[in-house]
DNA sequence: GTTTCACATACGCTTGCGCTTATATACGCC
DNA sequence: GGCGTATATAAGCGCAAGCGTATGTGAAAC
């Protein structure tokens, strides 16, 4: 019934990437990370609030009426052990690039 | 008139990281990597790659009348830069539960 | 030049995303 | 209880992504 989303798809959208942004500083109830996307309705950034906590990038706890998101340390980590074997490839380019520049 | 596709969202689709993922391992044409993917049909993986070229994820050179793909050095390292200040929260978290375990 | 092969592009279609407005839920305060 | 505040969900819509079929382009072989 719903489309199961992954990592990949959720931190494409550049208003999810802002979030996580901001929750990299620390801890912010959904209230704040509202008002931190003007653009966007509340009901805009919920959905996306949703997204990221369906994809375990963030967790939630209530603290009475309000709730708390945080980022979830573990969860870019997928992405980040998907990229590990393309970054050999940057990595000589570079080594190359100063071996040229040293060689001449 | 055409949107600009962004790296994120390249890579956020499964089989453009398919593609990614054989261009690892060497180059190869347009037609293997057309026959890497079944189930769909050439105009289909052709325009997967023309999304994956327009973000400097590949690029192609002809060869009679073939054309060559291979994988861009350092297109991911934008991924890799955007990544890089959450690394340590995973990293963060992963000590500390070395530590919990050390002290048991 | 014509035919064939390898690949790219055009077009039309369906589906899903992201948005807004409206409404529900759930807590705190009186 | 009733009301305001904080957040989530529902419903509906526009638009773009991704797909397939059909067609264009350009090189090679004859």
């Amino acid at each position: 019934m719903f489309n199961a989303v992954d990592v990949f798809e959720a931190v494409a959208e550049p208003n999810r990437r802002h979030l996580l942004g901001l929750l990299a500083e620390r801890d912010r109830t959904a209230g704040e990370l509202v008002d931190s996307l003007p653009a966007l309705t509340q009901p805009a950034v919920s959905r996306h609030l949703r997204v990221l906590r369906e994809v375990g990038l963030v967790e939630v706890r209530p603290d009475g009426q309000r709730r708390i998101y945080a980022l979830k340390p573990d969860g870019l980590q997928r992405i980040d052990d998907w990229i590990t074997p393309y970054r050999r490839f940057w990595r000589d380019h570079l080594a190359a690039l100063q071996q040229h520049l040293e060689n001449r």
